[in-house]
DNA sequence: CCATCTTTGTGCACGCGTTCACAAAGACAT
DNA sequence: ATGTCTTTGTGAACGCGTGCACAAAGATGG
């Protein structure tokens, strides 16, 4: 997972809930797809189950942004999608620049989703010498010297770290020193920044290992059903559980 | 971050809270980081701090695993490491297919933080007939039509999807269908997959918009700061919070 | 053996997030 | 207009997660 944040009392931004604002990329996705085959209204329901949520969580999520629907009728979904990204800050144009560009970073400078998205790749920066001038995504890799001056060039207030866990936290301290406050991080490391600076992590290798522990307690579990063996110690298992999971069949509308 | 599941009742699994399972990855690097530096005990404090995390809270994690540490003392690094891996089901390997070798899958490939957690890369598959055969990270490509007996040979239960978002169910589909019982999905889509399936997934997209939420909401606030201006309907902003974010990880446990 | 000091383990209270269930609101037909 | 039907918006209840604060446990020294 990403895990998000760290410490720090879960504030709610500007009253809207920060679970809420989790799911309005959701929303976003499932919204711009409707909106693609020109679809000209949706139901909770409908659009609830396009995003894999519960349809009566989606409208509390969008009661915080105003009352956006008709009654008896559904979402107009052109005006929705204005609506959640104008909330988003995605009408806006944001210049991010990414930092380590090794398969990672390259990945990330190749990923379509963000200029659809109102973002904009600013620059590509790498330590090594021997990347400077390379294109990478079309856009040349310039070297780590120059950070600064790029962040402030461009205005650039959201960058991404795709560095080695041992250069993270140099490159964060120099990105928010030259204004940036925004970081999503993929290295694997716990990032210290000051205050106002906010920062959002992806951790691949901990995305595997809770995905491991279910999995380790799926295989637990049926071993000890087809056993009919009472639980050990070693390898209890309870059954306290319905299921493992009681999820809804995210169905897309055809 | 990575957006995890969507509904379900969080049921806890095996009395290990979610939230809990979903931090044990994390002291579990802090520890490994410790035992290479061969420091043999560490006290909730300095651990909690090395996690970035609070240390009540560390403390009542590890206290749903059991009584490992010592008042007065603290904790073992050694002993602690071993616990962590044992529940999260590092202490088996696991092998993994990754679906999909675009630069993503490529960068997934290369990662290291697998291997040195006991996930090794049992298959790369690519649809691409002219990916067949050639080597990625020293393993070699091969075709999505022998996908089905790549996991079975090899007994897979954990699957990566890195294809574009067209193609991600169908690839689901067939992973589930040949016994994948978890899956970390890296497509822009909603997965469907039938009961006792897990589904982790990761949207960079989705974080660099959260991102921009806070960004936009930080800009907002100063400006109207500096302005002294009255918050307009349009932007409007308060004064409630102390701190920008608050955690919630965008991610929930399947 | 007793006193003191450190650090764990946890009972408890509080707040956020989720879900249910329903009244209010509007569309639409008659 | 009036009634019916659909779907929104939300009040209220519930449950999970968090953090405080402290008692219990053990180390350590005299």
């Amino acid at each position: 997972m990403a895990t998000g944040r760290t410490h720090r009392p879960a504030t709610r931004s500007r009253g809207i809930p920060e679970a809420t604002v989790a799911r309005l990329p959701l929303y976003l996705r499932a919204l711009t797809a409707l909106s693609e085959r020109s679809v000209p209204t949706v139901s909770s329901e409908e659009l609830a189950a396009a995003a894999g949520v519960n349809s009566a969580k989606l409208r509390k999520d969008f009661s915080y942004l105003g009352s956006y629907g008709t009654r008896g009728v559904g979402y107009d979904v052109e005006y929705l999608v204005y609506q959640i990204s104008r909330e988003l800050g995605l009408t806006q144009d944001w210049p991010v620049v990414i930092v380590g560009i090794g398969n990672l970073g390259a990945a990330l400078a190749n990923y379509g989703g963000f200029a659809s998205r109102g973002f904009r790749v600013a620059a590509l920066i790498d330590a090594d010498p021997a990347m400077a001038g390379k294109p990478v995504a079309g856009i040349p890799v310039q070297h780590a010297d120059d950070l600064e001056k790029i962040i402030q060039d461009n205005g650039v207030s959201i960058g991404v770290i795709a560095t080695p866990a041992g250069a993270a936290q140099a490159v964060c301290d120099r990105l928010v020193a030259a204004g940036v406050t925004s970081i999503l991080n993929f290295a694997p490391t716990v990032l210290s920044v000051p205050e106002g600076v906010d920062v959002r992590k992806v951790d691949l290798s901990i995305e595997l290992q809770i995905l491991a522990f279910h999995e380790q307690r799926k295989a637990g579990e049926e071993a000890a059903a087809s056993d009919g063996g009472v639980p050990t110690a070693a390898a209890r298992s309870d059954s306290t559980d319905q299921g493992p999971d009681g999820d809804m069949p995210a169905v897309m509308p055809a």
